[in-house]
DNA sequence: TCCCACTTGCGAAACATTCGCATCTGGATA
DNA sequence: TATCCAGATGCGAATGTTTCGCAAGTGGGA
């Protein structure tokens, strides 16, 4: 926990939610982070603003799974990376490179890129595994 | 009109919902759609029933803005496209070419990719200029 | 230790989205 | 063209997520 930024207060329930997204191996719902912490009393909407908060100091990312309406959060690592995701399960795997190369261009004049999302969908190996075989049963 | 799926019904609220979405040049949400078509008057649950039957005809694409949990639909023109977003007026520049090559690595055996997500964002020349200026003032 | 600006507890409110069911209607068929 | 019915819609209630308001509580600087 060290990155935390000058004139942020540590409180229970902030480190608390940070100690969980610490922890998590994968992004999490605010509704998750809220049950992982609640052994002890926090209110949802105090992590609501918490994340919020935390976000703006751009501790965390704010990303969108698949299915959009469900918005998760993650440590920012500071690592600039890209996930491809199993629409099956919903687990994330990394990419081993970023595919987005310099030459990105867009069809504006003085366009001033700062940012970029890429996102890889598609189906993991146990999911593939699991589709055929209960595809082979129904064809039988 | 074209590529109405065979066993859909024209029905005036699918037929008012396409031709909105025909006619934007910018993707739309499900309350703008509604405002868009609401000369007549359809109920934006009946909105939401027709985009998500669209959706699943691939008829339209959902995609998400900048501030996730908002939840955009465009037609789908069938063209493998990108986009640049401007995160001063929400305006959308069309990417020159996909810039994803073919040489994505997931991290996960036998991973099958499907689908992928590009978005570029940035600032669009006016709203540079525009920030440059109110900066101006304020310096002086 | 005191103090106060910033936080949180708590619940209500504001949204977006989905669901249920009675009624209606597009379009296949006679 | 008239009839019929599976599927679509009107309508509003329900659900789920996220934000807001305000009184009470608390970290951490003086």
């Amino acid at each position: 926990m060290n990155a935390w930024p000058k004139g942020m207060k540590r409180t229970k329930s902030r480190v608390a939610i940070y100690k969980v997204l610490e922890a998590a191996s994968q992004p999490l719902s605010p509704k998750e982070i809220h049950a992982r912490i609640n052994q002890g009393d926090f209110w949802l909407s105090t992590v609501y603003r918490v994340l919020g908060q935390f976000e703006q100091e751009k501790m965390i990312l704010r990303i969108a799974g698949m299915d959009v309406n469900h918005t998760l959060f993650e440590l920012n690592r500071h690592e600039h990376k890209h996930f491809a995701v199993c629409v099956g399960c919903h687990q994330r795997f990394e990419l081993d490179d970023c595919p987005i190369h310099e030459d990105v261009h867009v069809q504006a004049e003085g366009f001033e890129i700062t940012e970029h999302r890429v996102e890889v969908f598609g189906y993991c190996a146990e999911c593939l595994e699991r589709m055929r075989s209960s595809k082979v049963k129904h064809d039988a």
